[in-house]
RNA sequence: GUCCCCAUCGUCUAGAGGCCUAGGACACCUCCCUUUCACGGAGGCGACCCGGGUUCGAAUCCCGGUGGGGACGCCA
């Protein structure tokens, strides 16, 4: 049978890490199988989907390069799919309507509450042999509720949690239809999940307590029940649930602050996964090796300072023309225009594998093309009265230097000779007049990028 | 409250009864490299939640406890 995985975000808001990796996994277990990925978007709730979401998925799905063989579906699009199934149900007895009102359910939810038992319907509109039920009311639209089973236990073998029971009795009859007839959640990833021919559900382990009722109505409808896999959830790095108030942040803002998709991608991949000692692969690689068995049941934390050392990684493999049209753009970004002179991609050369991310990137070779923001404690530290001389010097020798790195580095030499200094002595000063902080590469480098003539003219506007 | 799930260094993890004196990675510390900061290289610190069982032998299996998380919507 052919593999088909799918991914099943709902548009209320962008998409979130925890959402990245769950579609990352379906994605890879459909590749590693030669199956099929899907897209479905599920977006019943039309008070809170906004297209605005759809395209914030569509485009982190983009930008991490998760691709889909099917997709997107809309459910709203399937409207009249889900009344016909829903009518089937009605009429083979498995689904009823109920005329309860939201407040007479809150009235009961908080009664049961308050005697300590779990909150749940009470089956009062529930057809039974034997059984009068009320009137309906003329004036109340009925919901449809599943009639799910009462006895019994509802078992699955999770493909990452384990075989797992459910008691029938805990489950109540949940409400498939709302009142104003469009179907709810749990009734269209059954309708769906059993059309489209799903074989593995992968999705967050927040939906285990949905499985056994979803097994129950495809039991009835008779369809053919998928495997699951439930994935435990990804805490913020302090170890608190990611919402919406705390911490989730849209992969696209990762774009925003300068991470690449590589780099993301193999940081989830070993989120909750892992291949042995394995640590940074290509998607490729993860494809090949990505397997059910060795995925973690336990919530994994997030750590930034290890994506950070993965991103520098992926930065330090990244070709210079790519970095250098991404910088550009960040530079823009910060008003500032890249010219010819520095050459941007030797300027890269130097410094990407300095760098975590690409702001830090393109903030770092910022001073190449505008004047140096000087920071003050390096200033205080290193542009000390004493030193001065020795620059007045060097701005003399250098002005007959032939602007190669060597022979800017032997006129450093020069003048330290001269004035019986250590080489930092001087360099540390040049590096401040130059770029503006007391951390950059090799200054020979630098001062041989930067040209001559700015270099003059920078120590000189920095000379007494 | 009820049900479900989970538990190895600070963090991500390896571990399928003897290979474990518990391995790797990030972070941290030290040293080396050095022209500052990084990069890189070499070391170091650091964990099996607790208690019972099963077994010749348990991080691994079972039970209980504790702790954490999730679910209990006319949300998904």
């Amino acid at each position: 049978m052919i593999v088909r995985t799918r991914f099943a975000p709902s548009p209320t808001g962008f998409l979130h890490i925890g959402g990245a990796r769950t579609a990352l996994f379906s994605w890879a277990f459909a590749k590693k199988n030669v199956g099929q990925f899907i897209l479905r978007i599920e977006d019943t709730d039309v008070a809170r989907s906004t297209p605005e979401a759809v395209q914030a998925i569509l485009d982190g799905m983009q930008w991490l390069g998760l691709d889909y063989d099917e997709g997107p579906f809309y459910q709203m699009q399937r409207m009249d799919r889900y009344k016909q199934v829903l009518q089937t149900m009605l009429d083979a007895g498995t689904a009823y309507y109920c005329y309860c009102t939201k407040d007479e359910l809150d009235a009961l939810r908080e009664s049961q509450m308050q005697q300590g038992a779990k909150p749940r319907y009470d089956g009062r509109w529930r057809p039974e042999s034997g059984k009068t039920l009320a009137t309906p009311p003329q004036d109340i639209p009925p919901v449809i509720r599943f009639k799910n089973p009462q006895v019994g236990n509802v078992v699955w073998r999770d493909l990452v949690k384990g075989e797992i029971s459910i008691a029938n009795q805990e489950l109540d009859d949940l409400i498939i239809a709302r009142a104003d007839g469009t179907p709810t959640y749990n009734f269209c990833v059954v309708v769906d999940d059993w059309e489209m021919g799903i074989t593995q559900v992968i999705r967050g382990d927040d939906h285990v307590n949905n499985t056994p009722r979803q097994i129950n109505m495809l039991m009835a409808l008779g369809a053919t029940i998928p495997q699951y896999a439930h994935l435990s959830m990804i805490l913020g790095s302090d170890g608190q649930k990611l919402s919406k108030r705390h911490g989730a942040v849209s992969v696209m803002q990762y774009h925003e602050d300068g991470y690449l998709p590589e780099a993301i991608l193999n940081y989830l991949a070993r989120l909750g996964w892992s291949h042995g000692d394995e640590e940074i692969f290509s998607m490729q690689q993860f494809c090949q090796w990505f397997d059910l068995d060795h995925i973690t049941s336990s919530a994994a934390q997030f750590n930034t300072e290890k994506l950070n050392w993965l991103n520098a990684h992926y930065i330090k493999l990244a070709d210079n023309n790519l970095l250098a049209a991404d910088v550009t753009e960040r530079l823009a970004k910060l008003n500032i225009k890249v010219t010819a002179q520095p050459p941007l991609l030797e300027v890269i050369g130097l410094y990407k594998e300095r760098v975590n991310t690409l702001n830090e990137l393109a903030t770092n070779i910022a001073y190449f093309y505008q004047q140096p923001v000087r920071d003050a404690v390096a200033a205080e530290k290193h542009l000390t009265a004493d030193i001065m001389p020795a620059m007045t010097n060097l701005v003399a020798l250098l002005k007959a230097v032939d602007w190669q790195p060597e022979a800017i580095h032997q006129a450093i030499n020069e003048v330290v000779t001269q004035h019986a200094l250590k080489f930092p002595k001087v360099a540390m000063p040049l590096r401040v007049m130059l770029t503006g902080i007391a951390q950059s590469p090799s200054i020979d480098q630098v001062m041989a990028l930067l040209g001559k003539s700015e270099v003059l003219s920078r120590i000189e506007a920095a000379l007494p």
